[in-house]
DNA sequence: GAGTTTCATGCAACCGGTTGCATGTCAAGC
DNA sequence: GCTTGACATGCAACCGGTTGCATGAAACTC
């Protein structure tokens, strides 16, 4: 059993100090009001007793606790924690503090943390939001909030434009020699599966190639291999995956079948989440995730700072990383 | 610009239901303590006001918040994401919310985020934690703490055995007649790494089977990609890996050298965090974090509770999964 | 019908800080 | 030497809830 230390409060200190409440309040927060030599003693009486600010106090009577939430669909997709990683980084910077919320996917537990967090951070950012345009407006009227990868007129928003790097993965198989490829779709309902499909679609009308869709309803591994008998069939030379671990699927399944990547087919997946560690090595449209993080909590801080609320678009542009599973056509 | 509603405390909806602030309060907290009646009209002012109570001002009365912290060292290590997510699900089957830190391998970084965690949360929970026992104790002095693959006395603690696994990793390979294997290794200071590597020497003796360290510092896809030339000049025909990403780029290693798996060389991961999505699908030593965050959370839930802090050590056993990477001895 | 119990509700102090304003001191200005 | 101003510090109200205790009315007892 270990005893735990209960709280030294302002007040004790101040005793200590034989100054005022408000002075050591002011010691901590606006030391220039004071006189050095004071200051000197409220802190070395304070660091006697083991004085910490009580952080939930402070927030009460200021408004501003220090923290903001970040929701997110689903930590264990890859695409997600560096997004974390970076939005954390640089909450820090500001001494802010991060909630992290995870929503299985689900509007309903996400509406709900997004009540539960609202009463304890100052601002929110919302990944991939799976709720209605309603929904989030309806929020944006309780709290600061801003999107990554949601295009809602009003609120401030970063997304990630996959479509640019699409585009140059279609021209890069095009200037290789194929003249027919196929997209790997992902969810129907997912914005980033429709900005890709539209764009292949259009990249490959101008490069003069043909394109056909096989679904993967899921981005899965399994469905990316389940696909491979349909992609195959169609007599395409080249793929584009909705995102990487589709792609990884379609690798594997192509093995399988003794096809050779890049020999006899090429592919390409979408989110660079993979890194290099497929073999052979994924080519791939970078997917900028991190900076989406980075961005959107510097937009949320500068946000909570001028109190005013400007109607930001932020368009991350991406483009194609060319590793090894590219090659002309056959 | 769009309007935030501001705050309705609970002295608008007292004014506006014509009872004392305490009824409203009681209303939500102890609402039997109040005639229905009562209760359902100041329901329906709060209701008609859209009165939310302040979570911070009722941290500050009573002392408790509702959050638990979690700390890990690097969120985009695959290990990681379950671990949160069943943390998170435990923590929000009680109504909790979690702070998530991420400290970037850091002492220094993990030291600060404690810290700043310690004034908003009732309780934290250190995942694989970096830093020392002392100031491990040192904080479990402060608050609550929970620690995840750390093994302090008094402190309560869940630990992975990926001993039990291991092992029998190695009664497999036996079974499958190789008589050489090697072991690559993970991080010198890892506890984890020291687990593994001290169950398969001693697995290895009982089952006759001869072994050898080959070291690959960093657990990442590079390095085991680095370590084949060494791996295949100790002449045996298996090795384990420290994990499963170090485990699959000796996979591309052994691809680039046209060594056949499971043909020419059998092959074995750790904390089976890639699933089947290698080719072929990597036999790996379950890792169960999932399952670690859970009880984890749950445990410091308890200790909240209950008040008392017990001695809890719980071990969580893994096993071998047999995938397609590991067969009999070429 | 007076005395006692029960119980719904109100009062006011408290949680631990912050902050506008008042006060007191001391030095500069005339 | 008295006024004025600058400035360090203290006082007390406030942030928005919670809670122990007091109060008073209704219900029950004899």
């Amino acid at each position: 059993m270990i005893k735990r230390a209960k709280g030294v409060t302002i007040s004790q200190v101040a005793d200590a100090a034989g100054v005022a409440r408000s002075s050591v309040s002011r010691a901590f927060t606006k030391p220039d009001m004071l006189l050095p030599e004071t200051v000197d003693r409220i802190m070395k009486a304070a660091e006697a007793l083991g004085y910490v600010p009580n952080h939930t106090a402070r927030a009460l009577s200021t408004g501003r606790h220090g923290n903001v939430g970040l929701i997110v669909p689903d930590i264990a997709n890859p695409f997600f924690p560096p997004l974390i990683q970076a939005a954390q980084m640089e909450a820090d910077r500001s001494d802010f503090c991060i909630f992290l919320g995870n929503t299985e996917e689900s509007p309903k537990q996400e509406d709900k943390l997004v009540g539960r967090f609202a009463g304890q951070v100052e601002g929110l950012v919302l990944a991939s939001s799976r709720l209605s345009d309603e929904r989030i407006r309806a929020h944006a009227a309780q709290l600061p909030l801003v999107l990554i990868n949601r295009d809602i007129d009003g609120i401030p928003r970063v997304l990630i434009d996959s479509g640019s790097g699409v585009r140059g993965a279609v021209e890069h198989l095009a200037k290789l020699g194929h003249r027919k490829i196929v997209y790997v779709s992902g969810p129907q309902t997912s914005w980033s599966n429709k900005q890709r499909r539209n764009a292949i679609r259009s990249a490959a009308a101008s490069a003069g190639v043909a394109v056909e869709i096989v679904a993967a309803s899921l981005p899965s591994y399994n469905s990316g291999r389940n696909a491979v008998d349909a992609i195959l069939s169609t007599g395409a030379t080249a793929a584009v995956a909705f995102d990487d671990v589709t792609a990884q699927g379609v690798l594997a399944g192509l093995a399988e079948r003794r096809v050779s990547v890049p020999g006899d087919f090429s592919l390409i997946g979408c989110d660079d989440v993979l890194g290099a560690v497929t073999y052979p090595a994924l080519t791939s449209v970078s997917n900028r995730s991190r900076e989406a993080g980075r961005v959107a909590v510097s937009l949320l801080l500068d946000l909570l700072q001028s109190g005013a609320i400007r109607d930001v678009r932020y368009v991350l542009e991406t483009h194609l990383v060319v590793r090894s599973t590219t090659g002309a056509m056959p």
